[in-house]
DNA sequence: AGGTTATCTATCGCACGCGATATAATCGCG
DNA sequence: CGCGATTATATCGCGTGCGATAGATAACCT
């Protein structure tokens, strides 16, 4: 019959798949603490780092684009975290800003630990760091070319001329 | 202010949820051909290697439940891969199979070739199964136990102090 | 300037993932 | 045997992801 025998770990894409979901499940008690989800901790994390940022430029930083930002950063000015205003300069754009209470809610969050990492590498940090990596550039070679998010922001773009297609 | 520098990188878990989006969008060409989602698409594995699997045994493999499996697996009925009935000996559960149109989509999908792993590692393949290995070992470390559900119960001996919770 | 194109955000629809709960069948135990 | 506990699946609600598309605003171009 079909009786082949099936090991689907040995399939990378379920690896991954599967290892987010477990990574999604044990970061859920800190998460429900502080009231939020993964992806709404996530925009927190990069308005704690830089306020007033637009929703592009979140979506930038997090792989993510307004269809599923839009309504998170609703949900999110609801809890009374953030505001949304459009740019005075450039109506097209969104502004997206903490309150004090999303200030606040920083404070919070630092006192929690991310208590896994600990539990599975046992303090082996340089397996973490190699994993993280590994892991990184694997994304970083599937998605479709875009600038690095983190250090482009730093410097002031200066006008190229990309090549069209 | 609290331009705290922020590189979203540097935390393992966002690098692996980032990952699997991005393994997830390089899949999806391939699914479109077979014209399956990617959970649907691991349904079918498990069926190809083992047909006639309850809902509940499906979910074992791939860590779902039934209230992720029912919706999805209704879909697959509807498109015609599958076919859902309740076991005769077993009233509570339900057993999954194959239909006609489900086998052939097998032959449809060995054809199709996952293209992205080479075009990461590039051939070298020892790379991809180490880290694929790292990915499964941290998963496993993260999921709770299972407990096979009658066997476990014979070892135990009659030390009846149940948890209290 | 005016019309075209590009950019930014929002909206809609669908398919997960999952917590909570419901329902039905089976098991366990006196 | 009967009744409570357990098991298997289903249902409901909400929050993402994401493709497709709409709408408004800005940039561009001759």
């Amino acid at each position: 019959m079909t009786e082949t025998r099936l090991d689907l770990d040995q399939y990378l894409c379920f690896a991954i798949h599967s290892a987010a979901q477990a990574v999604g499940r044990a970061n859920k008690p800190l998460l429900d603490k502080l009231g939020l989800t993964y992806p709404q901790f996530l925009v927190m994390l990069v308005l704690w780092a830089e306020d007033g940022q637009t929703v592009g430029g979140i979506g930038d930083r997090l792989f993510l684009e307004s269809n599923t930002l839009t309504p998170l950063l609703k949900r999110l000015e609801t809890a009374g975290y953030i505001h949304r205003t459009r740019d005075a300069a450039d109506e097209r754009q969104v502004r997206i800003r903490l309150t004090e209470k999303g200030r606040a809610l920083r404070e919070t969050a630092k006192g929690e630990k991310i208590e896994w990492v600990d539990r599975v590498f046992e303090g082996d940090q340089d397996a973490a760091q190699a994993l993280r990596q590994r892991i990184t550039a694997l994304r970083d070679k599937l998605l479709p070319e875009k600038l690095p998010p983190a250090k482009a922001a730093l410097a002031k773009p200066a006008s190229d001329k990309p090549p069209k297609e």
